[in-house]
DNA sequence: AAATAAAATTGATCTATATCAATTAGAATT
DNA sequence: AATTCTAATTGATATAGATCAATTTTATTT
């Protein structure tokens, strides 16, 4: 429990030794072999999950099967299915490993204790949420805004290392287009440099 | 400054008649026509806005000149860019009033100073900004995962109070599709019945 | 109430991207 | 190293939804 964890805690809000002695008794921690489910669609999310190392993808399955990438997360990043954490209905999203990783994992009832007990971790998550909701936005005005093509190079801009760690076609549905399409996308841009 | 403001505050969080009085002096109140501009891409986003009365819309302007709507806000709702009004950078959206609207509105200096000397404060906007997250994720699975016409159904069956207010070519821009193609969809729709 | 402007509808056509099918390249497993 | 499985590429074709243009309906302004 661990320099990447507090590191980006400490990286939004200040915590004293006492605090992070505490917030550390909130926290689980499991390891998850690659493909490994975390959640799948129907449970009930029970925890909020921070990635320690790895990485996570959050997914959901349409009526015909097909999967649709709702987001990625690697080392400092907390994944969970928001909704169904909070509200405890059933999950509408799967997720599992895309590398082997190490999780950190609290509870609602946790994270509700750990708030209460430590106000300034409400300050550190309302800043948490304040910067996906900018993310999210994003992504929302390129997906109806941008071609397939703009989308593809905005995300390789934006967001480059992460993108050499995940499979193309993962990609190619996380921007919320066909693996062949991608695919010729690529070409394309190749072929004008 | 008044029930509405406060009646949503407290529906998340308790606050003392103490602290409500120092809330509302963080605050400055605005009222704008029908039409008129709270903010113009380009510009700084000065303010975090809460709506007392009437109803928003922010959007953004592609290349060939054509309007994107990102968020409606009614009565109880925040309005913002979040990125240029915590960053400080130029603003991407234009925010107008499709009503006449009256807004409260405080600027990041205020908001800052109000949310360390009123910590609740920040509880009350972790919890907004999370369950906004849960709405725009779900938009964004709405947006890869389904036809025009299923998009349009959701929106209608999550927000059927809204979508009354709001001209059918700015709801076509919401879901991302052409004012003509909502006006062929409503016409199946109702042919079907 | 008349005049003007803006929004919605409808038809005809076009296009970006999906889908289907086959092939090749790369990973993972034995 | 050989085999099996999965991912990526490429070509041919189909389609949902966009675009363009004309018309009607509904708001807004004078």
């Amino acid at each position: 429990m661990d320099t990447v964890f507090f590191s980006h805690i400490l990286a939004k809000v200040s915590l004293s030794e006492e605090e992070k002695n505490s917030i550390k008794t909130f926290f689980v921690s499991k390891k998850l072999r690659k493909r490994q489910y975390l959640l799948q669609e129907g449970d009930i999310c029970k925890y909020l999950s921070f990635v320690e190392k790895g990485l996570l993808r959050s997914y959901n399955i349409d009526e015909k099967g097909e999967e649709h990438m709702n987001m990625f997360a690697c080392e400092g990043w907390w994944i969970s299915d928001m909704n169904s954490f909070l509200s405890g209905e059933k999950a509408v999203f799967n997720i599992d490993a895309i590398e082997e990783s190490e999780l950190l994992m609290i509870t609602l009832e946790d994270f509700e204790e750990m708030t209460l007990k430590i106000p300034v971790m409400d300050r550190y998550f309302r800043i948490l949420f304040q910067n996906s909701l900018v993310t999210k936005e994003r992504r929302l005005v390129s997906s109806n805004t941008h071609t397939a093509e703009e989308k593809y190079i905005e995300l390789m801009e934006s967001n480059p290392a992460i993108i050499q760690r995940i499979p193309q076609n993962l990609i190619a549905s996380y921007i919320g287009i066909a693996p062949e399409t991608l695919s010729r996308i690529k070409k394309n841009i190749a072929s004008r440099k």
